[in-house]
DNA sequence: GGGTCCCGTTGACGCCCGTCAAGGGGAAGG
DNA sequence: CCTTCCCCTTGACGGGCGTCAACGGGACCC
């Protein structure tokens, strides 16, 4: 499935063009609220989903201290590439990204789709290069979060816990990959999109997907025309709407009944 | 695939009473050297696999007083399960674990195989509960490994590293399970292998797989027929040789080749 | 306004691989 | 020895989904 559409999201003239039209996706009013935030985690609104999650305030002041920039990634453009030396996480601000990783024949796939409040870059700390890309699908903005004073302070727990969070969430994907069939592996794409823009405050019903059908399908395993005639066919379902990257769900309980229903 | 598959795979009388047969399938020698080995982390012979790889002297000595515990695993008995409370990491000592995770309708997926020197148990410090089965398929041994222990040790950064080379293998077992096909993921199955008993000190070219056909299938996201018939397949073409659960690499080179020439 | 380039949709076709089924062999126990 | 129970192998068959292809629409540019 992927050869040819994987190429299509590699650095290309096609790809390299995009990075100029900058499109506000984003809700518009949130962005704006963030840009005014101060520099503070302590105050961020992000806090309750973000790396200091859960942190008493002493430690939390001691997160203000580490982060001391802000990293602003356009649209099409990496946030970091494979192979490149490690030495910061990110913390998303706000925007989108995605994580692939690349075979040697160029075949690639999509690892990971991420949102405001997760923490990226996490998979250079072994080896001090990272393993796989991360690109913007929307003009972003992460925190930098210097890995060498995060690994001096007393937070280590909190990064044990996100990492470990990450490992479960891996283990989702095999599970999706490996048992599932397309529609399941789309119905569960569609929940877990909705819980966690749910957990962002935005609507868990209605949203605006930031990645076209090549991406979604190669995070899914899937070809872009499956995912395509998924979509057409749960909308003759009533399950839900789509119009484009315009999604809205009708139908929850229904989703969840195609991961069940689906093998008797 | 799975669902009857899997099934096989959980508690239930075939499985309990397997519990009850002891069948020696690792190389003799070497267990009887692992049992003779001292308690010490820094004398140990799996150090450089280990977690404390890497570590200066002083630092090594630390984890000498950190594990304090050993336990032993019967084949077809569970380390842990998933649900269950997290308070330690384990050291695989000697032996061969398969990790699994299960879905609400009982379909369930290998997500992992473990031999010595590998760290298991990280994926409950997120939740403190354990995300996964895992169950030795041979008696096997392990270090315990308190994790409040570690965690007030001057030693996260090696956990770090540990978990993040997870993360990254994870990727890898993502990109087979999403882009490759059957014969591609069996032969990356069997390099991979191969790859790891190496770095132990076993052959490279003969070994004895610990697993059914049954658990590779579901670890691949493919049949056990599938698995069968590849083997059988890798086998006319002279790439290996297989009997039963004893393999004989031919050609390795051989094996790569089926990676990437697969789809031309 | 017309052209270009993606992106998404839909149909036709075919193959890989899952499913079902039958049979054989190894290991443990009587 | 024979029996039992897995586990593995092999064949037949069919369907799910990938591939190829054509077309339409939206966004941006000249």
């Amino acid at each position: 499935m992927t050869a040819a559409a994987a190429t299509a999201l590699r650095p290309s003239p096609a790809n390299t063009r995009r990075l100029t039209l900058v499109r506000a996706n984003a809700p518009r009013a949130r962005r704006v609220e963030v840009s005014r935030m101060p520099t503070r985690c302590s105050s961020c609104n992000l806090h309750e989903l973000c790396l200091p999650c859960g942190l008493t305030d002493p430690d939390s002041a001691l997160f203000d201290d580490m982060v001391y920039t802000r990293k602003r990634v356009k649209r099409g453009e990496s946030l970091y590439r494979a192979g490149a030396a490690f030495d910061s996480l990110y913390a998303v601000r706000s925007g989108f990204f995605k994580s692939s990783v690349v075979l040697e024949d160029g075949r690639d796939q999509v690892t990971g789709f991420h949102m405001a409040g997760e923490i990226l870059g996490m998979d250079g700390i072994g080896t001090d290069r990272h393993a796989a890309d991360v690109i913007a699908l929307e003009d972003s903005e992460v925190c930098v979060i210097p890995y060498a004073r995060l690994a001096d302070s007393g937070l280590q727990r909190q990064l044990h816990k996100v990492m470990s969070r990450e490992l479960v969430r891996d283990q989702g994907v095999m599970m999706l990959l490996g048992t599932m069939r397309a529609e399941e592996r789309l119905a569960a794409f569609l929940l877990n999109l909705s819980h966690r823009f749910l957990a962002r405050g935005f609507s868990s019903h209605e949203f605006h997907l930031r990645m076209t059908r090549d991406e979604i399908g190669s995070y899914l395993g899937l070809s872009l025309e499956t995912v395509s005639r998924l979509f057409s066919r749960f909308q003759e379902e009533s399950l839900i709407s789509v119009q484009q990257k315009h999604i809205v769900i009708h139908d929850i309980d229904g989703l969840k009944a195609v991961m069940v229903h689906v093998n008797e």
